[in-house]
DNA sequence: AAGTTAATGTTGCAATTGCAACAAATTAAA
DNA sequence: TTTAATTTGTTGCAATTGCAACATTAACTT
């Protein structure tokens, strides 16, 4: 997997850093860090930590946008985060390297073989959280809460290569990511597990049906 | 709007194409390309024309993933194009430049401008796309059929600065891009023009309420 | 260990939706 | 211009879902 400092060195990164006037910040457990972000246009790198992106609208529907772990990047243009509707907190403490985008851009040290490795990990990076986005974005086109949850447990199950799965993410955040209510998820979950589709003990999900026969669809 | 060829003269973008060994490829409308870009990992950009990616779940759900026209870029990686559910399908006559991912991450003619501000629009071109499918989670999320068609247009009104949206595609495909029944999204319409929140004069919607008093919830 | 808070499980019910089947209108083709 | 094909509009009905309200269990606090 590529990180923004993959085949970067130490002094070599130390240097980019300190050409892209890049700033670190440590925050607690459970802090809002979203004033950092919305003021500029910037990217930020996860050195240790965890955070999470989400959105309440009007309603309290609260969904979670992102979920990003130890060297993910996120950023005002990437994430879309200008509206104030959208919270970044941490949930644990979290070491984070802010850059502006603008500097990332505009770089003088264009012709430095450092540089150019971190634009080919940060587009690296990019494209594989396009590609997050949009397995998000198959979950969210099925149409009912089983396919949805369905389509969430083959995701990650193809990832791992394993028909068992540890959810990231407790059954209130997984319903926020499915966008779907929670009791409503529950009761599927429930019926799923009385139809011998799925095992559940706490957070770790067992799979009782072949991912590729396409039969657990009736 | 940053394209792919942004601030790079044409006598440079010959060049540039012939190191990354490029192919161009001109397709008839309505013409399947899936074939041309699943056996390679490549980024294809428009030249000109207007292509849609769509894919069909095995209970015949028909979902947009997108919609590009000129110098768009889509790709393997991008798009997650992979699995043989998805169809590339010109809509019209389409020419498309062809580039090996590899070529452009490992090509010789890195200290080249040229290609360093090709790599540069890369990275803005992808950002955006981000973007827009944040977009698409942001409708997605919304749980009722009304929600997401408001929702749709005011991300549509917004970015034009106007209440008068053109719709980009007809209803089938509006139903599919919002991940919903077509017939329910008709009926979901007739009641926000009923009740005075909108007016339809075929692909041309007029928003009647105001985007930003968020009165239109209710 | 007892008390407090948060997460999970459950259920009835009303609202919303998908589905199916068809009518009407529009667009394309012959 | 007539015919065919596609898109749009409509509606009843059953299935699914969100919502609310509450019970149970698990996880923290002190």
């Amino acid at each position: 997997m590529t990180t923004i400092f993959s085949q970067i060195n130490d002094k070599e990164k130390q240097k980019l850093l300190k050409y892209l006037e890049s700033n670190t910040a440590k925050f607690n457990s459970n802090t809002s860090i979203s004033s950092f972000v919305k003021s500029n246009n910037v990217i930020g790198i996860i050195m240790d930590g965890y955070i999470q992106i989400a959105k309440t609208d009007y309603k309290g529907n609260r969904v979670i946008i992102e979920e990003l772990e130890e060297n993910e990047v996120f950023g005002t243009m990437i994430s879309s985060l200008k509206s104030n509707e959208y919270e970044i907190i941490t949930k644990e403490e979290t070491e984070i390297i802010f850059i502006d985008y603008d500097r990332i851009i505009h770089c003088e040290q264009t012709n430095k073989e450092y540089y150019q490795q971190f634009i080919r990990n940060l587009l690296a990076i990019i494209i594989s959280k396009i590609q997050e986005k949009n397995e998000r974005i198959e979950i969210l086109t099925q149409k009912t809460i089983r396919n949805k949850l369905l389509e969430y447990f083959n995701i990650v199950s193809k990832k791992k290569g394993s028909k068992y799965i540890y959810l990231p993410f407790n059954f209130i955040d997984l319903a926020d990511y499915l966008a779907v209510d929670r009791s409503a998820m529950s009761r599927e979950l429930k019926y799923l597990k009385e139809e011998g589709f799925i095992e559940i003990k706490g957070k770790k999900i067992t799979l009782l049906y072949d991912r590729d026969s396409s039969i657990y669809i009736y």
